[in-house]
RNA sequence: CGGGCUGUAGCGCAGUUUGGUUAGCGCGCUGCGUUCGGGACGCAGAGGUCCCCGGUUCAAAUCCGGGCAGCCCGACCA
């Protein structure tokens, strides 16, 4: 593929190629208030995919969506002693409103535990109202001193979810379950991200959880990105808000709560997964747009081929656009490629005459189709994108994680990528250590690179990197 | 909060050292024409409180004083 560069190179600053994506592909801009993001109709589009794909298997795990207010008693994030002395640092507190100072500031929500906690224990009465199992879709505000489009922005979008069970057990259970079938499956299947998954080390654990699960994907930078986080809250939640329940044997006692959450930070972990030179990459499965249909030129009889051939896909279930713009077909294509459409079917004169169109993959490699084909093949074309590009993120992740055996050759090895050492070799002080070069414990697991139950288990690997 | 730097058109910048007509350039934008199978070209246009306030001067984007804002680098977070 001749192409033109419109980008910063990767390889010459990563930083700047990913500021270039964000404002050539239409994804965001800076919004006034330093911190804050505008979201532009194509990144959101693909925030949409992202929420529907994760909300349907949130649905499947059994959780109901709900929505709880923005503004939330300062009192409320007082009554737990470690999740407020977390958050403290970033919260935005109105003070004044209606006209006159607020009798009790009102703190704008960074998570929603406190507010919900308050109402778990007013609906919860009985073990038969259990398990709980609530999520909601919100934004949320944690004001953030060194902002990036996506990555860290004071004001971003989320999922959080939050259920309330009878046992430790069932609480842990769930929380894992949402750990492996929602977010595990959604990033390696739909967005191609073959993350690390663990548990986070005490230091790195949520304020206030007991446990903390997360997914750690690998940028094509070499630093980690945390991508996904479920947090088991155990009675601590339940003793600050009188979260209990009777027993069957009549017995009055406290409940078990999760937490979990997945943020508008997945489009900024998906642009520097897979992003390349000329722009974003997108996985078929996730991408709004899955092929674009582009009409050469902007004549009738290509036009009128074009539409046939959108109608074709989009009854066999493909999301689908026609390009007809004005532009010169250069720039054009340049634009699809720069949003990562992951295919797109050139339609011209010389075609038509030819009784065929061109096909070109977003990943290389173009062919000629005849049109009637295109319905019945790019089904599978799209599937092979998927399944090639998660392979080649595997390969990329695999290449760059080094089992390690000190501190030393850990640090070493996470300036490009991923090492593993025994989590017995780091401890509390070698932990210290990794911060102080910039390299962090992105989580626990066990041998064979499994989830474990707790952080008390034998054997565990830590994985430490550079990270978002 | 400590160190470095920058505020000039929508974006990116030059001009400031050495004050001097009408403040430029690239991209983008508008119109017309020629083009059209990988960011086309020509011509004609639109667009500016030169961050703000004060001072010096015949004259300030440029010099002086004071403010404000933002960016980058060092400690925490999805």
């Amino acid at each position: 593929m001749a192409h033109q560069r419109v980008l910063t190179a990767q390889n010459d600053d990563f930083p700047q190629w990913y500021q270039d994506v964000v404002a050539k592909a239409e994804l965001a801009d800076n919004g006034p208030v330093r911190g804050t993001m505008v979201i532009r109709p194509y990144g959101y589009a693909i925030w949409e995919r992202i929420q529907s794909e994760i909300d349907q298997r949130i649905k499947v795990a059994g959780a109901r969506n709900a929505y709880f207010p923005l503004f939330i008693p300062q009192s409320y994030l007082a009554r737990e002693a470690q999740h407020v002395e977390g958050f403290s640092p970033e919260l935005a507190v109105v003070t004044y409103a209606g006209g006159e100072e607020l009798r009790e500031p009102v703190v704008v929500r960074p998570t929603s535990e406190t507010v919900i906690g308050e109402f778990m224990a007013k609906w919860i009465q009985s073990y038969r109202d259990l398990p709980l199992l609530l999520n909601q879709w919100a934004n949320v505000v944690r004001w953030e001193l060194r902002p990036r489009l996506f990555l860290r922005s004071s004001e971003f979008l989320w999922q959080e979810g939050h259920t309330a069970h009878a046992s430790a057990h069932d609480a842990a259970a769930y929380a894992r379950r949402i750990h492996l079938e929602v977010y595990r499956d959604f990033l390696v299947n739909v967005l191609g991200v073959p993350v690390l998954e663990g548990i986070k080390s005490p230091r790195e654990r949520f304020a206030g959880a007991i446990n903390s699960l997360t997914c750690e994907g690998m940028m094509r930078d070499g630093k980690a990105l945390q991508m996904s986080t479920s947090h088991e809250l155990g009675d601590n939640f339940a003793r600050a808000f009188d979260i209990r329940f009777q027993d069957e044997s009549g017995e009055s006692v406290w409940c078990h709560t999760t937490s979990w959450g997945a943020s508008t930070r997945l489009v900024g972990g998906l642009i520097m997964a897979h992003g390349d030179d000329d722009g974003l990459v997108l996985p078929p499965r996730l991408a709004p747009v899955q092929v674009v249909v582009v009409a050469v030129r902007d004549e009738a009889p290509v036009v009128e081929a074009c539409e046939r051939i959108a109608s074709s896909l989009r009854e066999v279930g493909l999301r689908v656009e026609v390009d007809r713009g004005r532009a010169s077909l250069g720039r054009r294509i340049t634009e699809w490629e720069l949003k990562g459409v992951p295919v797109r079917v050139e339609v011209g004169p010389r075609d038509l005459a030819d009784g065929v169109v061109t096909v070109a993959r977003r990943d290389g490699g173009r062919d000629t189709v005849a049109p009637d084909q295109l319905a019945a093949q790019l089904p599978a074309v799209l599937e092979t994108i998927q399944s090639e590009l998660l392979e080649r993120a595997t390969e990329r992740r695999d290449a760059t994680t080094v089992e390690t055996s000190s501190l030393d050759e850990a640090v070493e090895a996470a300036q490009s990528g991923f090492a593993r050492l025994p989590w017995s070799l780091v401890g509390e002080d070698g932990e210290r250590r990794l911060n102080e070069q910039a390299v962090s414990v992105r989580c626990l697991q066990r041998p064979d690179a499994t989830t474990p139950e707790s952080a008390d288990e034998t054997d565990l690997v830590c994985v430490v990197a550079r990270a978002y």
